[in-house]
RNA sequence: GGAGGGAUGGCGGAGCGGUCAAUCGCACCUGACUGUAAAUCAGGCGUCUUCGGACUACGGAGGUUCAAAUCCUCCUCCCUCCA
């Protein structure tokens, strides 16, 4: 399929494209001239992670081809739960929290955008900025009679919970009004045509259309993207049990370069043309690299990803510091320090060191680790988890390198108090 | 409103008076093999421990018993069928 807009064809062959409401319509739109896209974010947590990323890039290269990217908080929808495919209601949170939670987001936004005043500069704005003051009565009258309850019952999320005769809220019913709203709105203020986003987004994306042409008339368009799953099926952006995080504060460019770096084999194409803005034929040359050559295409993907999220110098730091860890087999600058203090490893075992160091999450499984052979300090392998720490080698000076398994490596830093 | 069924570790799902910290699968962790991959194989997978054990756990609260995840009562929440 080839494609008008620079914008539909580079989504296209990197993989982007899973709905749209009108693929040609946008072509033709996008292709007279700058048009104004957004994306919405709920701001549920202090961070955005890798499964955020993937429409983060949409609006990347939204901008790049020359249009204007709307990064729309939902500091107002945050604050009514989205109705969840679980079974339970999800717990409403403060407007502090959400604020503090937007405030924390909006830094990694832009590093992938660039936010001004120009044609085609990145907007941030919050829908509590329409939502926050909107007045209940005006609000039914103008966008309720435009929902018809008979429509919304069949939505999944709602269907699901009626379905087995669960709770469902009213004020969780009203999320997908006020998320459809949003549209209408943005299409009032900066002219917004297309929203795009997650396939899990299609409905209320759809909604907010719609309303948009009962109530302005308005040609809008929708784009969302596929799920992203691993090549073994699970869920992208999940690792150790945790989500990688885009924020440097939750998530070290170190952390950050290792999640690309240990990319599935099978998967290594695909990371790099939704994550990266390599030129396609570079990545088609990465992807064919063989064997145990593909390692090469994987440092790329973790360097590019990296740069993106923290910078040039923070990337080229990561990669050095798995250079020397992974490749010399000695200790980067880049490790994660825990600073124990000295006091606490008088008379402690090496067991509790590795859970001191946060490596181990009890003392139980601190000893499983070094019993099965996975606990290593200053790269020598450790075997009695009753063992004492040798204090000698403790006042040594430089920091000491904890590994548990052949991955995860700490540098504890003993301090005095 | 009536009649049944169910709530077990991150998830699924056994157990139905002692031998149950609880079979098994998934997920997760470690080791081996490798390429910081996948697949495979092996081990582990509540907390503490002087490694003898101790403690906390099977929706919640009581009770029966030498002994309960297992039996009884009440409560909460779910599911199925009938109105």
């Amino acid at each position: 399929m080839k494609f008008k807009s620079d914008f539909l064809n580079i989504m296209n062959e990197r993989g982007f494209i899973h709905q749209a409401s009108d693929l040609a319509g946008l072509d033709a739109k996008l292709s007279e001239g700058v048009c104004t896209g957004y994306i919405g974010y709920d701001p549920t947590g202090p961070s955005l992670h890798v499964g955020h990323l993937y429409t983060i890039m949409m609006l990347r290269w939204f901008q790049v081809c020359g249009h204007r990217p709307i990064s729309l908080m939902g500091g107002g929808t945050a604050l009514i739960p989205d109705p969840t495919l679980k079974d339970k209601t999800r717990p409403l949170l403060t407007p502090e929290s959400i604020a503090g939670n937007i405030e924390s987001i909006k830094t990694v936004f832009s590093k992938f955008l660039t936010y001004g005043d120009g044609p085609t500069d990145a907007v941030m704005v919050n829908n509590y900025d329409w939502l926050g003051g909107a007045r209940y009565i005006d609000f039914l009258r103008e966008v309720g009679t435009h929902f018809t309850i008979n429509r919304m019952l069949t939505f999944e999320s709602v269907k699901m919970r009626l379905d087995r005769e669960l709770p469902m809220t009213f004020i969780e019913f009203n999320y997908m009004v006020l998320q459809g709203y949003d549209f209408v709105e943005l299409y009032r203020r900066y002219g917004t045509v297309l929203q795009m986003g997650g396939s899990d987004q299609w409905g209320n994306i759809i909604n907010g259309l719609e309303l948009g042409r009962k109530m302005d008339g308005a040609a809008l368009f929708a784009l969302t993207a596929p799920l992203l799953t691993t090549s073994s099926g699970a869920k992208m952006g999940k690792t150790e049990g945790g989500a990688v995080w885009l924020n440097a504060d939750q998530c070290s460019p170190y952390g950050y370069w290792q999640f690309w770096r240990n990319t599935e084999d099978a998967d290594v194409g695909r990371m790099l043309k939704v994550f990266t803005d390599l030129p396609m034929d570079e990545i088609a040359r990465l992807e064919g690299l063989g064997g145990a050559e593909i390692n090469e295409a994987k440092k790329i993907l973790a360097f590019e990803a990296t740069r993106l999220c923290h910078g040039q110098e923070a990337a080229l730091a990561a990669a050095e510091t798995a250079r020397k860890v992974f490749e010399e087999g000695g200790v980067g600058n880049d490790l994660p320090v825990a600073e124990v203090r000295r006091a606490d490893l008088m008379g402690a075992s090496v067991a509790d060191l590795f859970v001191r160091a946060g490596l181990s999450a009890s003392k139980g499984e601190a000893r499983r680790l070094i019993e099965g052979g996975g606990a290593r300090v200053g790269d020598v392998l450790v075997s009695d988890p009753a063992g004492q720490i040798d204090g000698a080698f403790l006042s040594a000076g430089g920091p000491i390198k904890l590994s548990a398994g052949k991955k995860k490596h700490v540098l504890v830093r003993v301090i005095e108090s």
